[in-house]
DNA sequence: CTGGGTGGGACTAAAAAGGTCCATACAAAG
DNA sequence: CTTTGTATGGACCTTTTTAGTCCCACCCAG
């Protein structure tokens, strides 16, 4: 049995940033009465003209008192406001959730959905929705989209949802061969996300283990070259944070680079890139693509990582990379608080 | 403790109507399945484009699969569907028997507040409130208001709000002293009304007891034949309905009227009329103003009146009254299902 | 091939929302 | 008594959203 709350978050998402938007300013004028619309509006962060017709629709409801000495609380206001606290919990705890992570890590953006991914594996799925529909929007200016390997990203690829063809993307994978399965790389993620979404795509075909002369000759092949611009003027990238151990364990990284990864302490890795808890750079696996460098302020960069064994690699991965949205689920970001 | 719902439909009520349009959709596609916009605007009767914002929306929350078959449910549209029945009986109850009224009693409108206020006096406040929101909007068009006496009616003039002084109202006494109390008097109640909608008044001043004589110069006074004219020409018609019994008690009316009134087993009362359970008129207070073959269609007429105990005199009005707008309470309204 | 259905695009009219400014009223302070 | 700062409420314009209307491409069964 869900809450209501959660069905009406499928049913009608905005219902719940008016309703907050509401709850904030009864709270508001509570606290502040008698209050005018002016400083209301200065505390509450929104304009004037906004916070007035709230405030009309609120005083028509009865739920407060407009006279010329400003807003007052009305019984029944009080009374909403007191039923209101127990479930406004449940409803903006994600909410201010979101707010504290983009301030603490300095983000663009921060979409947190219910439950954790490490308890619970369809939470990766809503998060890969979430991140679509964050996606969405933006591809009527942009279509390039780079796009890196990992479970989580492949729940993304799968969650895609067809777009117009006005606007068709064009995906790449945003580095070469980083030693995982199949299903995780980032060339086939690449396709699932272009078929599902009906957009094109090119692949990146680096073999994994290369002598540093072959790199050089591949990366001057036509094929790949084109590809690694592509790759390079992407609009849009979207990307995984592992956990540093994990990930190179799984990808049978050399004994060597186990013990490098171990030495230095990383815990974060993300396209290639090690990192270890202040953001360093401990190590980067050797491969053509998007480098680190290349994450400019231009682009619209998508991190999707979620279970709350991810905070730490989240975290560390965040004091090094760009400004930048995350996606991730509860599990992480309270453990990340 | 109120539920959730209760507190939402305060706080945002136009909201619960999207949701529950969107649920009445979901059902429909649930039902129909596969079905195409066409066919479904003319089972919900709504206009396709409408119909079409609110099906790509559900589209892209993943409630129902849109594709050239037609809609179809998914996975996730019939568990919401399923989580939100029970809800929806609690939220749209009062919708569905607004309609259900409005279709027996071939009604204009239906307005059914929650509560009984045979139970809950501050029920009648709601009526009153519901009544004056019904009413606004159609103050642009017109503004020369009829209104009767009663307790309910006075209800609604205490919770009358101001309005803009572009459409300022004007409001008249029905029809003339009907031997209420002062409190109750179609004038008093005309006074406050006007006052708090900040709009203009007449007043009827008409003695309760006058030889037909009298009557016949009362009528022809100046000053008495101008308001007369004002109530007939009345665009809006705001009237309580009574237990024909109560109200003739209430009145003090005399042994002789009350025994007819109980010979002729009179139930209902309204605006001095009192009627029989199939709805034919026993007797008539004997008074000028506005007189029941003169509630033509062009006037929007509101009945206010609620408490289960009304129940049965509201629907032996209804059976002779005209086409209007009844504003009542969730007690009354179950009874007269 | 045709005729009914499907979704989806495009254009326009209408309505709502939002930004900005100002008139006015009230109360406290000078 | 006047001034000043605060309050609401009205007015007006621009922008955005929503809704109405047509029309096209498509698919599938008869």
């Amino acid at each position: 049995m869900e809450t209501l709350i959660d069905v009406q978050r499928k049913l009608l998402p905005d219902l719940l940033d008016v309703m907050q938007n509401r709850y904030r300013i009864l709270q508001n004028v509570r606290y502040l009465q008698p209050v005018g619309r002016r400083s209301l509006s200065v505390n509450l962060q929104q304009t004037e003209r906004v916070l007035r017709a709230e405030v009309e629709f609120l005083n028509q409801q009865g739920l407060l008192k407009i006279s010329p000495q400003g807003m007052t609380m009305t019984d029944e206001g009080n009374h909403v406001l007191l039923e209101l606290e127990e479930v406004m919990k449940q409803v903006s705890g994600l909410h201010v959730l979101e707010q504290q992570l983009m301030e603490k890590l300095n983000l663009e953006d921060v979409i947190i959905v219910p439950g954790d991914s490490d308890r619970d594996s369809w939470v990766q799925r809503d998060m890969g929705k979430a991140c679509i529909t964050r996606l969405m929007p933006l591809l009527k200016a942009k279509r390039k989209i780079a796009v890196t390997g990992g479970t989580t990203i492949a729940a993304v690829a799968e969650m895609m949802t067809p777009m117009t063809k006005k606007n068709q993307p064009l995906f790449v994978p945003a580095r070469g061969g980083l030693g995982e399965n199949v299903e995780n790389q980032a060339n086939t993620i690449c396709s699932t996300m272009a078929r599902k979404a009906s957009g094109e795509y090119r692949l990146l075909h680096v073999p994994d283990q290369l002598s540093e002369e072959s790199y050089q000759m591949m990366v001057e092949e036509p094929g790949v070259k084109e590809v690694l611009d592509l790759i390079r003027s992407a609009e849009i990238v979207i990307h995984g944070i592992g956990e540093a151990e994990t990930m190179a364990v799984r990808r049978k990284s050399s004994t060597e680079v186990l013990e490098k990864v171990q030495a230095n302490h990383a815990v974060a890795e993300a396209f290639g890139y090690y990192f270890d808890q202040i953001g360093n750079v401990v190590h980067k696996v050797k491969t053509v693509g998007l480098q680190l460098d290349d994450l400019t302020e231009e682009k619209t960069i998508f991190a999707v990582a979620g279970g709350s064994s991810k905070a730490n690699a989240i975290a560390a991965y965040m004091k090094r990379g760009p400004r930048q949205v995350l996606i991730t689920d509860e599990g992480a970001a309270k453990s990340l608080i």
